[in-house]
DNA sequence: GATGGCCGGGCATACGTATTCACGTGGCAT
DNA sequence: ATGCCACGTGAATACGTATGCCCGGCCATC
């Protein structure tokens, strides 16, 4: 009894309109709640569209609506050109993310992208998306122009990075300078006089830079200056963090504690360091970023500044909402915590 | 000059027919690359289209159309009611399949599920998706109904899990009994008797069932029959494996080998046996299953059976848009492969 | 009992593209 | 010169929902 042929076509508004014995504007108005329908009619056109399985056809709405109800996503990779190395802490965004969206009644559509590649960021320009999130540790001087012409076409956009006055567009980011002065304190707290820096400070990483900013403070403030030699450049990646910490003890700097830019490079200096012999934490102490779950898992567990992906993607997602409701709303600055363990 | 107006409104397509010179349907015709309009007139057509900076409409082009080129990634977690746990494995396949379909021309929208709720699975309803990927470790009683839902529906979808005869919808999976046979042989290989397993061998969860089978068949091959109290029950998390060594450990069960079913639970039980005093491998020699990234930055490095995320990602979405076209595809199992290290 | 206001709901239309159908044009063969 | 065909294109319409406008009826007020 009452069952649908599956060869029926799906149903619409206007089988639901006729099955409550209504009219199909009145469908519409009762499914998204229109104060204009009365309570018995709404109940009327639910039992309709139970009866039938309805849904709304959402292409439909969109297009007459104008509006999508979905966030895209833009992970971009920096050079790899291969594939599947993602940034861990990113990924752990992503779960943020997504739920905060799904809480908003928002989709969300997830890319990734070459950095290098003309993205052709087309989500919000055909329709598919009503803002857009970017994610991606990279080159901020090959984002740029990009960023630019987002603006220029007035797409909406949130970007996680370094949230400092002269950024393009609107950035959430953590507390860099402070987790790097963070970071720093607690190494020289320790006793150590010769902090390397492993990562890079050119404005190109932005991020890194303010790092290496609080680094330096917490220098001046123990009475140091920052040693040229005691810096080596890295990218966010084991390999790097490992060549990077090899050059310095090839080059017979000495040094008794790093602060990595990142876990990853500080994961791939501990490996450099155990493969010279150099005991962590004895012989050097080191201090990472991020907080990714392998930090934990590292022999020794590694110190390092934790950052709260979770708290990252809700502000992500509610920064774009409001930009998209049209509200004018600033950067934001995430604060970060040091979690001492046992490398330092 | 050719400055167009901020406040215009976005063109359509009947704004590149009158800068073209030619008609609306031209225009779609042209631009969708159909063979019916000759190459001078598609040029015509792609050049005002550049000058507007004109993006097709997806919505209506998929509304006209009856379908979004789009597919739906929904990510099942267990229990893990806080949030941000998500199974590193899926993640890295999550590279791979953005890309593929990408490269297919499809996007991708991705959404979160807890496996107690009722998901509503509207995408494909909706309109959309033109087809659902399945993705998680889950208990697979939970499961079995909404399956049968969406097949009655009929929903276009593919799974990873067990691809054993009997599992519900088109499904893809590793070849998790090959695997546990590799692994326990590998342990057997290396003189160990008292191999235990930890993981779960129950229907619930096929591909730890899976597992366990081929390491059985390797402890028959070696003359032996599994223990009951060789194997404690775990999920995969590494919290459980710690917890489930811990109770072998006080049972006071003698063994010199564990084949963990998956590499968080492998690592749990590392950091059990390291508190216990067992080293790794001389007193306990350890196999994981999956390959994370965190596998072999564990102390020692994880002994491991690899499965490929970027193939099973590839495989998964063109499996599911073959099922999209119609084609009567069948299950697919992925091979795997043991990656001997230090644990081991 | 008449009038004004209000509320619920119907009519018509807009959203922007894809597709069907039909038409005109030119070339070729008869 | 005429008929046929193929090819390129335009006119019209379909896709399914949301919304502005308007109308009819009900209740309250006088």
């Amino acid at each position: 009894m009452g069952e649908v042929s599956n060869f029926m076509r799906r149903p619409t508004s206007f089988d639901i309109a006729a099955l409550a014995g209504v009219s199909q504007p009145t469908v519409s108005r009762a499914l998204s709640g229109s104060p204009a329908v009365s309570e018995t009619t709404r109940q009327r056109v639910f039992e309709a569209a139970e009866a039938l399985n309805y849904k709304v056809d959402k292409n439909a709405s969109n297009l007459r609506r104008q509006a999508s109800k979905t966030l895209a996503l833009l992970f971009f990779e920096d050079p790899t050109p291969d594939d599947s190395l993602i940034n861990p802490f990113y990924l752990s965004m992503l779960g943020s993310i997504t739920r905060t969206c799904a809480q908003r009644g928002y989709d969300l559509l997830i890319s990734f992208q070459q950095l290098s590649g003309n993205w052709h960021v087309d989500y919000e320009d055909s329709r598919k998306a009503d803002g857009i999130i970017l994610l991606g540790y990279g080159d901020y001087l090959l984002y740029r122009p990009r960023l630019e012409q987002l603006i220029e076409q007035g797409t909406h956009f949130v970007r996680w990075g370094s949230a400092q006055a002269g950024q393009l567009g609107t950035t959430i980011g953590s507390d860099n300078a402070q987790g790097g002065l963070d970071a720093a304190r607690h190494l020289l707290a320790q006793g150590r006089r010769r902090v390397a820096f492993i990562g890079t400070a050119s404005p190109q990483y932005p991020e890194f830079l303010e790092r290496w900013r609080g680094y330096a403070a917490a220098l001046a403030e123990a009475g140091l200056t920052p040693d040229a030699a005691l810096q080596a450049d890295a990218i966010s990646t084991e390999e790097s963090g490992h060549d990077a910490t090899l050059r310095l003890l090839q080059a017979g700097i000495a040094f008794d504690a790093i602060f990595a830019s990142s876990d990853l490079i500080a994961i791939g200096a501990m490996r450099a360091l155990g493969e010279a012999g150099r005991l962590v934490p004895r012989a050097v102490a080191i201090v990472g970023f991020d907080d990714l779950p392998a930090a934990s898992l590292a022999s020794p567990p590694l110190t390092t500044v934790m950052q709260n992906p979770r708290r990252a993607g809700q502000v992500l997602v509610e920064t774009l909402l409001r930009l998209i409701e049209g509200e004018d709303v600033g950067n934001a600055v995430l604060p970060v915590q040091l979690v001492v363990r046992g490398s330092s």
